[in-house]
DNA sequence: GCGACAG
DNA sequence: ATCTTGTCGC
């Protein structure tokens, strides 16, 4: 797939390489996100992960049909890390890796489900509204801890949630996917409003608590990465 | 000041 | 994220 929105800043905009200057790149990123439903009912969803040992990593998408939740794609990079984990800058970890198995897609999705919070972050620029605002496409935040905000207990049942607020702003919703399970922690990425993310979360979560494209992409990164153990172990 | 802190 | 056995439940 192309990566429309990324060109126009891709040209100029330098990777950061402290967290004072990723933390500038979040500031200027954030005005561009959409919070309100754009573009159709998705037909491909798209589930993105990544797995790590020490400095290397994999990064996985995989797109399901929206319908009936089979895969249709998927496309899965190796790589090593060019950024520390650092709460709050998570993206600059996972972002490169991510948009090269975008590239490597032959399907555009119509939704992008990230593993982590989207407006639910400190600075309300999470993973989800990174990746969306630098590919253009709509994309939510499907956490399974909590990072920021207060919320009451969701009811027991599927389908119930309660709002995730920080200072009496509503910045994401927690969802109960199943009957009596640990809830996960929904927030607008970009082009999708929150209602609509919560929906389309339940509708992605028929069986277990976590939805079934950050289930397929799990398993991707995972595999590719312990695949890609084995061939080095046996080299040496 | 101290602790907490997506993955 | 990752380190890790057995165990409760469908």
């Amino acid at each position: 797939m192309s990566i429309r929105g990324t060109d126009g800043y891709g040209a100029w905009m330098q990777w950061p390489s402290t967290p004072a200057e990723a933390i500038a790149v979040q500031e200027e990123l954030r005005e561009l996100v959409d919070s309100t439903d754009v573009g159709d009912q998705p037909r491909y969803v798209a589930g993105l992960d990544v797995a790590y040992d020490g400095d290397r990593l994999a990064a996985a998408v995989v797109v399901l049909d929206w319908e009936t939740l089979a895969e249709v794609d998927r496309a899965v990079v190796l790589g090593e890390t060019t950024f520390p984990y650092v709460p709050g800058l998570f993206a600059f970890r996972e972002v490169p890796g991510l948009l090269e198995a975008l590239r490597k897609l032959s399907t555009t999705p119509d939704l992008l489900v990230c593993d982590g919070q989207g407006l639910a972050h400190p600075r309300r620029f999470g993973l989800a509204c990174h990746l969306g605002v630098l590919t253009g496409l709509p994309a939510i935040g499907a956490a399974k801890t909590a990072f920021v905000g207060t919320h009451a207990e969701p009811g027991p049942a599927r389908g119930e949630s309660a709002d995730l607020i920080v200072d009496n702003e509503v910045v994401g919703a927690v969802v109960r996917t199943q009957d009596g399970v640990k809830p996960i922690y929904v927030s607008v990425g970009h082009r999708v409003s929150l209602s609509t993310a919560v929906q389309h979360v339940l509708h992605l979560s028929p069986r277990y608590r976590l939805p079934e494209t950050t289930r397929a992409a799990d398993h991707l990164c995972r595999q590719a990465l312990s695949a890609a153990e084995q061939a080095a172990d046996e080299e040496c």
